[in-house]
DNA sequence: TAGATTGTTAATCGATTAACAATC
DNA sequence: TAGATTGTTAATCGATTAACAATC
């Protein structure tokens, strides 16, 4: 006997996620992923609609700014390339570091920014700077076409209203964690 | 003629932080802050009310395991200080990397994470390891006492029910930039 | 056909905003 | 006192959930 098609029902999916399975049927229902009555989803076809719906199949290529340790922690992560991301290009402005490795990639000249995103198709930029060179560094992604932006370097930057930028600010996730010590104190 | 005590409205905090006035009056309204009908919120009173109400003035003590790259940026990150926060210890289990020095801190060995953790009063513990070894780090702080972990880990962990876990998962955030690289597409 | 589960509409809930009496 | 702005209630808005006809 084959075995009959894996589907699984909003019901399991709300179970699994822990939302509404009301919530989950309207959300997949907006993406488009085709659920069967009485049935429920086909995995196969949601993982595939999943994956359309989040551009894991782009394989965005992805540029750091910032060859220090947490530049080289990021090259060095693994884990992007499951999700469609290929990191492409790593930049300095010490020419000390540029020429010389981290992984597969070699430390290069921020100067050559703009040929780079151009030449790899660069959609993504990641700034991994202090503070001080962040706006630098976002207004040369910019010069050069990127339009999507995520700052570790803890500080504002401007940019035009078509350039999305996230910021990953690590003292303001240390600050949520904070909320809980207090709230624990005060009622234990 | 003496400065008259600086204030701000409810409306200029609402401009700045790009919120509606009534809301800024209610947040700041339930978190204590005493605002002068007519006249608005004393800036320095504000500024004390705020930082009570954030936790600033705690000084909590941050362990962080794992001293590769990541590790060596988060300690090296700076700014923590001026938000309340004292990175206390730097952990690792590799024999040639304990004892040599990050920064201010010197790297010790993850057995020692319990005594260390009571001596030095540690609140919050932060996982910089790779995924394989992120469950056992967060066993041991738990064991020790931490009740507040900060993830870097590409995994999921389990931890007791009055522990808090806060993930920072970077392929999540270059996801979410992907979403505005779709839609502009669809658009532009 | 009977049972199950989707897709979607209507009802509910909560969060944001407008409005205004209180009052400096 | 007149003008300004808070603190809070009532109105609005949007998001979540319940309900159910459609249908496999």
């Amino acid at each position: 006997m084959p075995p009959s098609q894996a589907t699984i029902s909003s019901e399991q999916l709300a179970q699994i996620v822990g939302l509404n399975s009301a919530q989950v049927r309207k959300d997949l229902s907006y993406l488009g992923a085709a659920g069967v009555r009485g049935v429920g989803y086909g995995v196969a076809e949601l993982r595939v609609d999943l994956r359309e719906a989040l551009g894991l199949t782009h394989g965005y290529g992805v540029a750091i700014v910032g060859a220090g340790n947490l530049g080289a922690a990021l090259t060095n992560y693994g884990g992007f390339e499951a999700w469609g991301f290929e990191m492409s290009a790593i930049f300095d402005t010490d020419s000390e570091k540029i020429g010389s490795r981290i992984g597969d990639l070699v430390i290069e000249d921020l100067n050559d920014l703009p040929r780079i995103v151009e030449q790899r198709d660069i959609a993504i930029g990641i700034v991994a700077t202090p503070a001080s060179g962040a706006q630098d560094v976002v207004n040369r992604f910019v010069a050069s076409g990127v339009r999507s932006i995520l700052n570790f370097a803890p500080s504002i930057v401007q940019v035009p209203s078509d350039v999305v930028v996230r910021r990953v600010d690590l003292s303001t996730e240390l600050q949520i964690l904070t909320y809980h010590l207090h709230h624990d104190e005060a009622t234990g």
